[in-house]
DNA sequence: AATGAATGAGTCTTCATTCAT
DNA sequence: AATGAATGAAGACTCATTCAT
């Protein structure tokens, strides 16, 4: 958690400084992110730095709970109703949700995978505290589409969730690579339809 | 390539330096690997280490070259008669060669999941050397299966690759999770197989 | 270029790690010379060090700019009436202000031989910098020797400025070890006539 | 002086070395030139290298004094009649003795060199076991000059000893730059000629 | 609240030399 | 006579963090 003095910044500094942290942690894992360049391209002093945040690792926290309300922001809408689609509108919209923040959020996105990643024991703690939401709300889904009978009944919901999960990441990663160059463009929707059809009737 | 030097010394000493080097790769990523903890556990001198290997880069790859006829050690059995197989047989058979070396090598497993994830571009041009193999492994299967019939037409198949490849290490990663106390047990094929039912045929 | 922070330091402070430097590149060839013994006779932390100087390379273009500088404190006012006097004057009075500025300034005419000697290969391109302009100046004024039917017309300019600029080399060497006890002496002027007057009538 | 097992070698075996040792000190000064890189080329192993050489400083020294003796085999010829001949001719055949000498053995010359600019300490002594030779020379040669009348009588001679040797590492080295692709030739004994008659008759 | 100089441990790598076999 | 493994000091450079002003 930033110190006070953080927070009594102008929301100008304030922002510059997130900013070129979240470039950072955009490019580097976070043992090689480096506060010295971080600090460097504020403009600010090392000094103020650590008058902002106790150490690197509260700014990275701090970023990562922005990125985490973030996230939310676009999966809350389509939670509301969940009791009253069904069990596949549902998890489309999910994943539409998460897609849709990846894109438009590439940097966040980007810095969520590398933690989802990292294995320095410093962010194991971390993962731990962001990943259960993530775990549960497909957990919770797929256990509302067991009751309706969408899903079936001898499956194990933890497994199935985190592979769901994965798949999310994997996709994504997929139609970065591919769109790399058009830019961002919902037709990556049509794709996850096809996607949503193998999923539900399987591969054969 | 590590020298000569290094494959002459006795194998307690060769193999206690490759042991603390996976240990130490195992825990971090390459950039953050550290020579100086390696050479110290292994109690050897930094000089020796570079008269073992030109540089750090030498020992990763010399590690991951290990790693390479290990996993091609498991795979290879079951590759064998994949023409006589059907698909989903074969796919199996993958995916349980897999999940069986990770088991027996969780070290190596790890090591190999902290490359696919790097992004340093050092290890960018190591991947390429890789991966390829996975990757085309998974879609000549595909497109096999395409071709009998037992796969859908209408399919991306490097998306289906990618997303494969992705569920292997979730897979995995359960399995590691919930059994890392009982110890290696293959109970995990009876699971293994209603996940594969589920590929096969959906999740409805 | 030091970064800002050098430029902020105490006087005192700044010219301690200047001399410190000089004295370095004084004894040592460019490679050789230690960054190690220079933060430790300057008194400072290896971590200062490099929040003065970007690298080594850094540090050494400032003490050549330096020495540039004053080389050109020296040279600029014979410079002023070239045009006026003839050439034998302008000559003598080029290598006097060059024999005069190595006399009182030995540790820089030191370091400078020291880059002119280098083959390092980065080096070279400080190199080409900084010689051209004594080159440069030594060839137009033979060429207005030229004109003026001072000097012969029938002269391979470009050896004859490489030979006189070695020649201004030798003469201070052999000054420096001629004099080493009795101090700086212009003296050397008498003899430096007579000099000229051999390259002027020749040897015999 | 190398040991007596260094002589007792194959002559090819010998041969090599010193041909990698000669390469290794014409591309670097004698601190920065390695043994480690020059046991590797010759193929020998460290621990021969030091079998045959007490230390670095032993084989740098060997590889002087064949040079030196190579230097001789080129003078002595010429010193041979100097009684008879007049001065000038005398003094540019030890010129053209020098030149041949640094055209047909570039590598020796190009290390002869390094050491004259080599201040390290070390060489300090070595310069001065191997330059009197050549100083001594010119200054006899100078001398006989001044009894023939051939030479003015008001010179200091080993000023002009010092600035006639530094002359003819000039001529060298313009040289070496000019003809760099054209190959040896003696075409440089007509430049040269011209060069004697403006030592005799001066500049203007 | 802001500064920025100071720090020492850490990074990878190369070196000349020794010594037991 | 030959080997080559072992070594520790030294090289340049980066790091996160502290603290006096």
């Amino acid at each position: 958690m930033p110190k006070q003095t953080f927070f009594n910044l102008p929301e100008e500094k304030r922002e510059r400084i997130l900013g070129e942290a979240v470039a950072e942690f955009k490019d580097y894992d976070y043992d090689v992110a480096s506060i010295n360049r971080i600090v460097e391209r504020s403009g600010i002093s090392k000094g103020s730095f650590y008058q902002y945040f106790k150490d690197k690792e509260d700014l990275y926290l701090h970023i990562m709970s922005i990125i985490g309300e973030k996230k939310i922001q676009y999966l809350t809408p389509s939670m509301m109703n969940f009791a009253e689609v069904n069990f596949y509108d549902a998890l489309r919209e999910m994943y539409r949700a998460g897609i849709e923040f990846a894109l438009e959020n590439p940097d966040y996105a980007e810095i969520g995978n590398r933690m989802m990643k990292d294995t320095s024991g410093l962010l194991q703690k971390i993962r731990e505290t962001f990943t259960p939401k993530g775990d549960d709300m497909f957990i919770a889904l797929l256990q509302k589409g067991q009751e309706n009978g969408d899903v079936r009944a001898d499956l194990d919901l933890r497994l199935v969730a985190k592979i769901m999960i994965g798949m999310q990441i994997s996709v994504v990663e997929y139609y970065f690579e591919k769109h790399q160059d058009e830019g961002y463009s919902m037709k990556i929707m049509e794709e996850l339809d096809k996607f949503f059809d193998l999923i539900r009737n399987g591969i054969s």
